[in-house]
This record gives C-alpha cells, sequence and structure tokens, in this order.
DNA sequence: GACAAAGTGGAGCATCGCTCCGGATACTAA
DNA sequence: TTAGTATCCGGAGCGATGCTCCACTTTGTC
C-alpha cells in the first residue's frame, strides 16, 4: 500500500499490458452496470459496456463473486479499517459497534442487490461470502469482544450470526419506504445490550 | 370446511373433469419438487414430475407466485387463523406474540428457499408476497397491539416492518448450522420489550 | 523482422421462462 | 349412440442468459 497505482492486485502484475488494460476496463464497466443493473447483471451487457468480449471477463474473473469483489474490495477494505479506528474514537465499544454496522449497512443498501447476493441459497457468490467473512468477521468479532468487555452487551452472540442477520435484513431495502432495515437493527443492538438488573 | 372434497377450490369449480384433475396433479407434482428443488425449480421439471405439459401448468396457475400459493394455501391459513387462538390460551399477549412468530418461522425455514422468494426484489413472486400480508399482516397487527396494550413491549413498532424484517432472518436458514434465524428474533423480540424502568 | 506465448472475440451449446396453435378430449344436445 | 362444439392439452419454438471452445490477433523477445 505504498502508492495509488500500485492499488493492481496481483492478478495484473506481470501480465501482457493489453491484458492489464482490459482488467481495469472490465472493472470500470462492471462498476458502472452494477449501479443501474444490479450485481446481477448480464455478462453480455458488461462486455458490451467495456467494448471487450465475454472470454475475457471470463479469463480475467472467472465467476460472478470474483468479479463483484474485485469492483467493492477498497470499500470492503474500508469498511475493515474503519473497525479498530471507530473503538479508538467512539465514545463506548457499544457506540463503535453501532457506528460500524451503520457502515456496514451503509455499504450494504446503496449497492442495489448486493445484499441479496451475499445471502443468495445458491452458491454462485461463495466466493464472494467467503471474502466478506475474511476481511469483516475479525472486525465484527473485536468489536463485540470489546463491547462485551466493557459490559454494555451480553456476551454469547456469535459474530457470524450477527453479521449474516445484519446483511439479511438489508435485503430488498430498495424502493420499499415502509422498510427501513436501520430501525431493525437498532431494535436488535437493543435486545443485544445487557439489562443492567440482572 | 364441511368435507374434504369441497377444499377444491373456486378456480377449479365448474370446469371440465379433466381439467380438475389436472390442476390437482400439478398441485401434488409441485409440492413434492419444491421440497428437493425448492420454490425457484424450473417449470418443465414441474411439468415431467406431473406428466403434463408446461402450458397445462400456465395456464392453472398464470404465475410462480399463484402456484406456490395454492401449494401453501392451508398452511398460510393455518398460520393466521393460530394467531386469534393464541392469544386466547397464551400466558401473555407478548407470548402470544412469540409463539406465533415461532410458528411462522417454523413454516418459512421449512419450506427450501420460500423466505428467499418471499422478499425477492425482482417481482416475480409479487403475488405471493402480496398474499402473504394479506392474510398474515392483519394478525401480526393484532398480536402487536394487545402486546403493546398489555405493556408488554414498547409501541410504534411497524407490523409490516416486522414481518419483513423475520421473513429476511429466516433467508438462507438451511445447511448452515452457524445460522439460526431464532436466537437473532428472539434479540429482535428482547429489543420490542419496554424497558420497565422507563 | 520473425516467432512463440499470451490474450482475445464471438459463435455455439445448454438451460430456462413463456407463448402459440394444431390436435385431443370431455360435455351436450338430438 | 352419435355428432358437434367448447374446452383443454402438449410440446415445439423463441428469446434471454451462463459459460466454453478455438481460430485469430497482439505483445514481448531475440
Amino acid at each position: 500500500m505504498t502508492t495509488d497505482s500500485s492499488a493492481e492486485e496481483s492478478p495484473s502484475r506481470g501480465k501482457r499490458a493489453d491484458a492489464q488494460r482490459n482488467r481495469q476496463t472490465v472493472l470500470a464497466a462492471a462498476a458502472e452496470v452494477f449501479v443501474t443493473s444490479g450485481v446481477d447483471a448480464p455478462i453480455r451487457q458488461i462486455a458490451a459496456q467495456a467494448g471487450v468480449g465475454m472470454a475475457t471477463i471470463y479469463r480475467h474473473f472467472p465467476t460472478r463473486a470474483d468479479l463483484v469483489t474485485a469492483v467493492y474490495r477498497h470499500q470492503i477494505e474500508a469498511c475493515a479499517e474503519a473497525g479498530p479506528n471507530l473503538l479508538a474514537s467512539a465514545g463506548s465499544p457499544l457506540d463503535a459497534l453501532r457506528q460500524w454496522i451503520d457502515l456496514f449497512v451503509d455499504f450494504l443498501v446503496t449497492k442495489h442487490g448486493l445484499a441479496d447476493a451475499l445471502q443468495s441459497d445458491n452458491d454462485r457468490f461463495a466466493a464472494l461470502h467467503a471474502y466478506f467473512l475474511d476481511r469483516l468477521l475479525p472486525v465484527c468479532t473485536q468489536l463485540l469482544d470489546a463491547a462485551v468487555e466493557a459490559d454494555d452487551i451480553r456476551p454469547g452472540t456469535q459474530p457470524y450470526e450477527l453479521m449474516r442477520g445484519i446483511g439479511n435484513l438489508c435485503i430488498g431495502s430498495d424502493n420499499d419506504p415502509r422498510y427501513n432495515p436501520r430501525r431493525l437493527i437498532t431494535l436488535l443492538l437493543q435486545g443485544l445490550q445487557r439489562p443492567h438488573g440482572s
């Protein structure tokens, strides 16, 4: 993480120049298409937007999950890195947890269909699911542990289950003013708080 | 509800005998296929299982939601009717709400992919969504209101949002021992309970 | 400039949703 | 019983999509 241009990931280093160029073109096209058509957009459409053949996309990103992961990689990293920072800056571990979950929810609800894809029972997105877990589960665990340690919330909650639940609650939150996942997540966190009497 | 044979719904009364027979055949085949392949199973597969052509299925059940609705109609009705009964038999309105939600969750998690379908952002299942709301939302509202009235839970919760959230939490709960939606739903209900001090 | 390795594009196959229409079937009237 | 007709049925067929395969092109190197 020294310069911006080194943000090119290993998959493109050492490859031919045209291959690297195409990789970036596809990434940009996919990002654009995802905004309007969701992460389930036809590969053909992304290929057309990028001006390349379908095979080029499949070569660089064997599964759809690889493509989605690459497109949102930076934002996922940012979310992961925000965890420890919040723990240091927030008033309490519980506040840090709250704010981090807010970030996570922000990320999910602004990507059309991403939450749906994450929890999809078909395993087309298994790799994406794995990547999310890899990067975010440790952060969530740390925040949860800190909150338990500070006696803010009751112990015993599984981080995986919590993250999965939050992701699930974000599904389909677009275009339905009657459904706001944040309210339910607030409720969930309230249920998590230790009853100070017992 | 006088005899079993009167369980035939209006869509099949007054039709030709073979049409009624086919309708039942398709329903049975769909129920069977849904168990193994989920509610997203290809129409061709259901047609093959029933030994009829695809057009026959589309004729009787124009949309997939119509078919799913017909298959699970009785169970949805049973869930709807259980609401008032629980309110009468349970120790408190909150207990009734808890037990009813338990029934609802039971129904959702035992149908492969049904929860997913319910909240799907594509509107292939819009009619199913509507039917669920039609039958269950009033029941949920009644239970929620009773619990608020009894001072068991805080006021202000939207029944639609709660049901939607519970449905979302049930998504993808098959084949993942690490994820149990019931634990999260318990947490949610705990957050719903009125803090007795304030 | 020639050569091999690496990369590319789109035709092609399979699957699935949904429609369309020639033919089969069940009721009815004589 | 036998036509006659309204109703119903089956599966071929079309368009969309995921993914693969391979002849052709481009790049880097000697």
